[in-house]
DNA sequence: TGAATGGATCGATCGCCATCGATATGGGAG
DNA sequence: CTCCCATATCGATGGCGATCGATCCATTCA
């Protein structure tokens, strides 16, 4: 089954190999956490899957509804998610926009496969 | 619903949708950033990788010596990774060893791969 | 039984983090 | 230009997290 479309790339830089397979190297460690910090948050985790899961980009204002937060710390979180590049922002006149940086999560989910176990990925 | 060998259970229970596809729930979402707040710091990241890769198990002691960490320490990471349900520890007369919990990072992959990327393992 | 060693726990410290109200910035709408 | 709305930034605060020395617990060995 080759690739879609929208997504394909991806793959081609894992940047390390899988935690089960060697050691991380400790800059590589640095690398890695910093992402993986960003997802130790359960908001943070939600607003993610909010725009990743959105067909291709999501507005602020959507995400906002969502949550019972101020509205700075919604941005907060959208900072915290940007800082670790897992997601884009771009502005389009009064409203912000957010995508998904799927290069760097496919490296995430690369670097936590288990060998043997194929990482299924829903929806065929 | 009986459980078949050890090496298939993994993948059996994704627990829920890849972040791509849908949004996740609140509960899981805590659940889920439990397991990457423990992986949000370069340290265990590093002790997770020293004892995922290691054959099998993997000694405490053979950890202390790959940091310029006090033993309380690396004590203490080692603590968090296991409250995350990300490493077992078994104690066997003096020494203490660890384990990869794999089917719990086989569902940290999953819920982070991209669809049309199949998060390939092993070689490369 | 007592000493020694591997690990875990305790208590303290210091820095970072999540949250908010207040304020700034950047674009439409009038 | 002026007002208003959507986001972002600032500053403060309360709480959690990483680290260590001291101490405790378990096991082996003399």
């Amino acid at each position: 089954m080759a690739k879609r479309t929208t997504v394909e790339v991806h793959q081609a830089e894992p940047c390390c190999a899988p935690v089960m397979t060697a050691p991380l190297q400790p800059e590589q460690a640095v690398d890695m956490a910093k992402m993986f910090k960003a997802l130790g948050d359960p908001i943070r985790l939600r607003i993610l899957s909010l725009i990743a899961s959105s067909q291709d980009e999501c507005c602020v204002c959507d995400l906002s509804s969502s949550f019972d937060l101020s509205a700075p710390t919604i941005s907060y979180h959208l900072k915290v998610l940007r800082e670790a590049d897992l997601v884009d922002s771009d502005r389009r006149g009064t409203w912000v926009y957010y995508r998904p940086r799927t290069e760097n999560l496919g490296r995430l989910s690369a670097i936590l496969a288990v060998p043997g176990v194929p990482a299924v990925v829903g929806c065929s």
